[in-house]
DNA sequence: CTAACCTGTAACAAAAGCGTCACAAATCAA
DNA sequence: TTGATTTGTGACGCTTTTGTTACAGGTTAG
């Protein structure tokens, strides 16, 4: 339960102050100050999650994430990246389909250990679990594909992402401005109805090739998933 | 649903706007200009959210923030802290007086209220008060959805509210203008029979599936909720 | 560089729920 | 019983919410 923890930030007071939160929650914090450096901490100590500042000397936090995913031996390293707020953001959103999170500073100590936690909690429950299948869905993580019965369906990676925040927390109503927040990110300002149009399109999508309802409307506070009726 | 949430701002227009923008997605905000009167009105009316602007005239927002966290009444109540943008020091120094949150001014209305919700949801998750169950009712909070036996029932956002709010209080007799103030909320100028329109609807939803008689007539005084005859 | 695709928004259509009224039924006070 | 008061019930516009389609701009793959 003593995980490690890599901090890939430049400025040091963040660092220091995320290390210290860290360890104060019992896990193990490593830091570095650049890409480089991360690299070698990385094969040395084999952390367990890396925290990536987006803005980095040198090689950037995305460059660094692609190059992470593109290697075999660190593929499946959880990566949370740490952005600034800013028009930026909406690119950093749509270039890391590949990172597991993302924070937007300045945050809260909870908040960070929040997020670490879950990504971690996901890292080990589903460890081996890329899959996930409810009725007749079954969504390939890391094919990042839905299949429905035997075939194969195409699907964008907005309803994606959609469907799957709702198969992971079914039976539970979000609300428009919860579905931005946790689908599109907290820094999308877009319009509620966009919600609406993309529930459409995933509901022709799973409909195309079955007959269920599984994404449901609740007047007057949003949109469901459920297996029941 | 009807959560209070203190906000703490000297500047009038700011604190209007979140008020203006709170009320409109069911809050009930308090407003208050200085850390003094805030002690009052916390004490008073028991809020369970508070938006405390850093820069407050007299005692500063993260002084009382601190204050707040040194109470054992107060220890609980979650904090969002306003702050201008800028300067790094004030995050930490946030960070480590224990606020839960983080708004920084300029924010949109959207932003503050997922900020909110969030943290109004972290706090809810610990107090597990997803479902209630009353006789062979169970009313599913998250899932916005109605269970009747072994049964799952559909039902309108008034009626939903409305049921809600009598199995929270049963064997109570309200009056129809204490149920068009709880349920409705204290600023819908309703003609008193509406309720009785909606306690018929409502009586149709539930002996649908059942036949009980669940909410009761008390001529001359109003509607209960009862198990009991 | 082009074509296919995806996205977010707007505009219109459809549906659902809401509040009010009018009248029926029930209850109460004499 | 009778008349008055209260509550139940069904119907009807109206508003709000949601569904659906179209389209312009942007991105990606080939």
């Amino acid at each position: 339960m003593t995980e490690k923890i890599l901090i890939v930030e430049d400025e040091s007071a963040i660092r220091e102050m995320i290390a210290f939160n860290l360890q104060r929650d019992g896990k193990t914090p490593l830091q570095c100050e650049s890409a480089v450096e991360a690299e070698r901490v990385i094969a040395d100590e084999q952390p367990d999650l890396v925290l990536l500042d987006w803005m980095l000397p040198g090689i950037s936090g995305i460059e660094f994430a692609r190059r992470l995913r593109r290697d075999d031996t660190t593929r499946k390293l959880p990566i949370i990246m740490l952005t600034a707020r800013g028009a930026e953001d909406d690119k950093v959103h749509g270039l890391n389909s590949g990172v597991d999170d993302y924070i937007v500073k300045p945050f809260s100590s909870r908040e960070m250990l929040a997020r670490v936690n879950a990504v971690l909690r996901r890292g080990r429950d589903g460890g081996a679990e890329d899959k996930v299948s409810v009725g007749d869905l079954t969504i390939d993580y890391a094919a990042h594909r839905l299949h429905i019965g035997d075939g194969i369906v195409n699907i964008g990676p907005t309803e994606f992402k959609l469907l799957s925040f709702l198969v992971r927390h079914p039976e539970r109503v979000y609300s428009r401005s919860q579905l931005l927040d946790h689908v599109w990110g907290r820094n999308a300002y877009l319009e509620e109805r966009t919600v609406d149009v993309h529930i459409r399109r995933l509901r022709q999508t799973l409909e195309a090739s079955g007959h269920h309802r599984y994404v449901q409307t609740v007047r007057g506070a949003g949109y469901r998933f459920s297996t029941h009726i």
